[in-house]
DNA sequence: CAGCATCCGCCGTGATACTG
DNA sequence: CAGTATCACGGCGGATGCTG
């Protein structure tokens, strides 16, 4: 629901402010493609939210999706250059949150100095 | 509902996830600083919903409330430097914005390659 | 394996009215 | 002016079970 549609801030709002797709397009970038393995890396998302995010993703042309006519059956996602494209961004995120939220991540490589004052 | 709360990426997005948060946050940039005058240019918002944004930026750090004891009552909000320091990120945004979302792609799952001359 | 169908609960948001 | 109180709604996301 944008509040405004028109603005650029607002429409990149919309694409990454999924609760899941932020973790989800960093996934992709770190090379798991396929449903049971985003499944697993994205601990406690289930498969109808994973499945509806990687359509919304995928008309928003941020993933790919190649299917495979096998037995077993395989899909696999994948980052288009649009979706990569966000990829800067998300590092941005990353380092604002390294330097005023304290949050250190296992994906992160370093931390920065906390915040001096923090309101409790 | 933070996925994972010790990543600072999720940390940074459940900030500026909010509804109205970023348009909050730009407006106060712009040197809005009163209630009633972000009531106004956040055309739609309910003095609720301002209230609780507000509140919860300010238990974030992200803007100073200052009260002064007149009649009539009269507050200010600002940005502090934890909140000045997520314009950038907007400005990003608005970036990713303007060069992969500016035209109506918003529903092409074929369109790999949106226009570049789009670029302000 | 890769999903879809169904039901349900939460909570963010809106509307409206009222107060210091 | 600067909020708070109350009620109600809608949509996202979770849980579970089933299919191709």
């Amino acid at each position: 629901m944008p509040v405004d549609p028109t603005c650029p801030v607002c429409q990149t709002a919309e694409i990454i402010c999924g609760k899941w797709t932020l973790l989800l397009i960093r996934d992709l970038a770190e090379g798991h493609s396929r449903f049971c393995e985003l499944e697993r890396s994205l601990q406690g998302i289930s498969p109808r939210t994973l499945s509806l995010r990687l359509r919304a993703l995928e008309e928003e042309a941020i993933v790919e999706r190649h299917t495979f006519a096998e037995v077993p059956p395989r899909v696999e996602y994948a980052l288009t250059e649009k979706g990569r494209a966000l990829l800067p961004l998300i590092d941005h995120m990353r380092s604002y949150g390294e330097r005023w939220l304290g949050g250190t991540c296992a994906n992160a490589a370093d931390e920065q100095l906390p915040p001096v004052a923090a309101v409790a």
